[in-house]
DNA sequence: CGCAGGGCATAACCTATGTAAGCGCGGACT
DNA sequence: AGTCCGCGCTTACATAGGTTATGCCCTGCG
């Protein structure tokens, strides 16, 4: 948002949260990302099929990946947020087998995989924080699975809430149990593999037992223990913990 | 299974079909594993909360990562085969955040993280290609996201039979289109988010339509291509292409 | 040899969730 | 200023998949 803030910003306090940075690391970082672009909501930052030289880094907005069937069907496997490095994986993957779509007005800027590869050679205490970003959204894809498989709809959405909730925090974009999520009612169920229906009716007795207010796109968490508690929420999975590593 | 085999053998098959491997890596990989060990089925390899100091590759036997939800329902967000590291992701995240079984009788030896922290400072190829291992498991688990939420239980089933024959398939452990597959119904449910009633009856729909058979452990895939079109499985999410990584 | 337990199969019934359709509001464009 | 269209919301109805229960066939074991 603000002009002075580094486009690294919130990967910086992603990272930081989980070990420290050194100031040159800090300065790796900033010096590899090139000049921010916008991508307008709706359109595609990487598309199915594509093999990148680059990786992505949002710098503000909300992005997804995403994969669609034959049918027309759409399913959500990841919601990125500022920070998130959206498709980190193609540097070793090569090919996408899915597609990354901003969902809102998105600033990205890219590392070409020739820089990633050297501070490979070079740094390898930064390789290391790259891999554990990407290991991260795998604990986040395994805990989706959790939800989607085994969670009834609503104690699912409980939990998408507590995770964004917490996500948002750490890059200081959730505070005081509100924040601002837009995202349809339609992609909300592209993300919890339901219909746009079943969502409403989640989200309504999500309001009606006062454990959640959602007007347009701001979402209030009225009793976090409540929510967290029919979520079975632990937060462990996001690994927000500094140590060594 | 024969005493000749090294205990990275499956490994190393795994990797060299996404990248060739230098001697010097491969003697890496070798000399890095401890004196292989046998875990019971049933039993758990490492325990969800666990902060192991050491990474478990399994030689050969099927294990899984599940997860333990409070009304004692269970889901398994991964399976492996030979050749797998079942936690390899614990070297960054430090703490478990689920568990890993063993489903049948499992040979396994383990890398001290300490080991794997030298080589990513003496090896960055070698340390590329842990990265891309758990990568992939990220992109199955993706895939397992959307069979759930968007495939119809009969379609998935599908898929996750043809995404094992392809994973065994590059470890040398089926071919001609039949593959052993120790699992029950039960836990094939806890794979694909279903109950074992219907996996049951899905099994039966595969079974009359003349596209497998399942007698026992053995699986055999009578009709390929009408199998992975009830799927729409595209392998490309496998990643099982050799170049420069 | 007989029994217990696990795994598969099947039936009857139930419910969470999907589908189809329509309405109203508000913002964005002409 | 009027018109559209996307989004949220609701209703009526349909169905995929869950639950409970039961039987049968193995295999392992006392």
């Amino acid at each position: 948002m603000n002009a002075n803030v580094p486009p690294t910003a919130a990967l910086v306090a992603k990272l930081t949260a989980r070990d420290d940075l050194s100031a040159e690391e800090i300065a790796v970082l900033q010096g590899m990302m090139s000049e921010p672009r916008i991508v307008q909501g709706g359109h595609d930052i990487v598309r199915d099929g594509d093999r990148p030289g680059h990786s992505t880094l949002l710098i503000d907005g909300f992005a997804c990946r995403y994969t669609t069937l034959k049918d027309g069907g759409r399913q959500i496997t990841a919601l990125h947020v500022a920070g998130d490095f959206v498709d980190l994986h193609s540097f070793m993957l090569k090919e996408m087998d899915h597609g990354v779509g901003a969902l809102t007005l998105c600033r990205i800027a890219t590392v070409d995989h020739g820089r990633l590869l050297e501070i490979t050679h070079t740094h390898p205490h930064l390789t290391r924080m790259f891999w554990l970003l990407t290991l991260i959204d795998g604990s986040m894809h395994r805990e989706w699975l959790v939800g989607m498989g085994r969670r009834p709809a609503l104690g699912n959405a409980a939990h998408f809430i507590c995770e964004i909730y917490t996500r948002l925090s750490v890059v200081g974009m959730a505070a005081d149990n509100a924040f601002v999520l837009p995202l349809t009612q339609v992609e909300l169920g592209d993300v919890l593999g339901l219909s746009s229906v079943h969502v409403n009716r989640v989200l309504q007795e999500l309001r009606s037992g006062e454990l959640i207010t959602w007007t347009g796109q701001n979402v209030v968490i009225l009793d976090w223990d409540a929510l967290a508690d029919l979520a079975e929420f632990d937060p462990r999975y996001l690994h927000v913990v500094k140590e060594p590593r």
